[in-house]
DNA sequence: CATATACGGAACTGGCCAGTTTCGAAACTG
DNA sequence: CAGTTTCGAAACTGGCCAGTTCCGTATATG
C-alpha cells in the first residue's frame, strides 16, 4: 500500500494568478454580451488563456459566472471609511463619486447581463446579492441610521425601504429607460424623493 | 398583360383570429422560460399552430415576440378611469387592485425575460416603454398633478421622478430580490417614502 | 372541376456553442 | 533523466434550435 492520499502532486503547478485575469475577462465579457450571447471561446480568447485551462478550473459556464460575480472587487463600503459630513445630505452626497459612477455602469451592464439568469440560478442571486446590492444598501442604512441618531431627520422613518431607493431608481432608469444616470439624476434623487420623505 | 397587382388573391383565408391566440402563447412561454430559453416549437404547440404558420406572419422571432409585447392587452389608465377619492392616498391605494397586482406579476416576469434583449432591440424598448411602462408613469403623475392643484401636496416637488419610484421599486424587488410583491410592500411605498416626500 | 393559398404536423438543414480531446511545449518532482 | 501536470491553441463532437421545406388536408376563387 501506498501513502493514504495528499502526498505531493508531480507535475506543473497550477498559475493561480491567471485567475483574477480570467475573471475580469469574464466579466467584460459578461457586461458586453450578456450571459445567453457569451462564450467561452470570446472569454479565453479575451483572457490570452486556453479554453481547456477554464475548464479545469471551473466545471461549466454558469460556475464559472457565478463565481466572476461573486470574486468581482467590492468597494470598501465599511462603516468606518463612510463619508462623514454632519448631515445626511453632504453625507449621500460624497457617495457620489466619478469612480462610483464609472464602476456602477460597468455592474449595470453585468447585472442586466445576468438578471435572466437569477431565476434559474440561486447562488447567482446570493452572489449578486452580496457583492453588488447588501454593500451599498447596509451603507445607506448606516448613513440614514446615523442620522437619526442625531436627530436630524424623522426617528420612524422606514431605513430598509428608503435605503433601496436610490439603487431601484437607477436599476429602472438603465434597464427599462435606457437613460444614462449621471451626477443630477442622483442628486435629484437624493433631494426629491430621499430628503422631503425624511424630513422631520 | 394583366390586372397591376392588387385583383383579389385566390386560395384559402389567413385565419387572423388566431393570432391573439399566438401572441398569448408568446407571451406565456417568454414569461416561463425568458428571450433565450423560448424556442418557436414551444410556442407552436402551445399554441396549437404550426411553425410554418408562424413564419408566415411574422418573419423571425424577435420580431415575433416585438408584436406580442406590443399588442399585450393594457389596463385601462386613461384619466377618466382613475380613482378620484379627494387625496392623493386615497387615490393611489384605489390603484391596488388584486386584478392588477397579479397582472403585474406576469408583465413583471415577461419584463425580466426580455431585459436582455432591450439593449440589443430598440423596438422592443419602445414597445415595452409604451404598453408596459408609459401608461402606469402616465397615471401617477396625473394622480400627482391633480394633488398638486388641490393644493394637498407641495406644487415644487418633482413629479416626474416621483411617478417612476414605485414602479421602480417593483421592479427591483422582483428582478433582484426576488421577493414577492404584496399589497403591504406597496402601501409602505406610499406611505413611507411617497406621501412622506410631498408633504407640504 | 383546376388552381392557389392556408392550415397543423413533421422532417430536414445549417450554424452556433458547451464541453472534450489532442497537440507540442513548459514546469515541476524524484 | 522519466513521469506527471500545466499551459495556450486548435480541432473535434454532439445537441439545440431558428428557419425552411414538404405533406396531406381544408378552404377559397373562377
Amino acid at each position: 500500500m501506498t501513502t493514504a492520499a495528499p502526498a505531493v502532486k508531480p507535475g506543473r503547478k497550477r498559475d493561480h494568478t491567471r485567475d483574477p485575469e480570467i475573471l475580469d475577462a469574464t466579466l467584460d465579457v459578461l457586461a458586453e454580451t450578456g450571459y445567453d450571447g457569451m462564450t467561452l471561446d470570446q472569454v479565453a480568447t479575451r483572457a490570452k488563456a486556453g479554453k481547456a485551462t477554464l475548464y479545469r478550473r471551473w466545471s461549466s459556464k454558469s460556475d464559472l459566472v457565478i463565481d466572476a460575480v461573486a470574486c468581482m472587487k467590492k468597494e470598501n463600503l465599511a462603516p468606518e471609511a463612510l463619508p462623514d459630513t454632519g448631515t445626511l445630505r453632504g453625507d449621500l452626497l460624497a457617495m457620489i463619486k466619478p469612480p462610483s459612477i464609472q464602476d456602477a455602469e460597468r455592474k449595470l451592464k453585468i447585472m442586466s447581463g445576468v438578471v435572466s439568469m437569477i431565476s434559474k440560478q440561486p447562488e447567482l442571486r446570493e452572489a449578486i446579492q452580496a457583492v453588488m446590492v447588501e454593500p451599498r444598501a447596509a451603507a445607506n442604512r448606516f448613513l440614514l441610521r446615523r442620522a437619526v441618531d442625531r436627530g436630524e431627520i424623522r426617528p420612524d422613518c422606514d431605513v430598509e425601504t428608503l435605503a433601496l431607493v436610490s439603487a431601484s431608481m437607477v436599476f429602472y432608469r438603465t434597464m427599462i429607460q435606457q437613460i444614462p444616470v449621471d451626477r443630477d439624476f442622483l442628486v435629484s434623487v437624493i433631494d426629491e424623493i430621499l430628503l422631503p420623505a425624511v424630513r422631520r
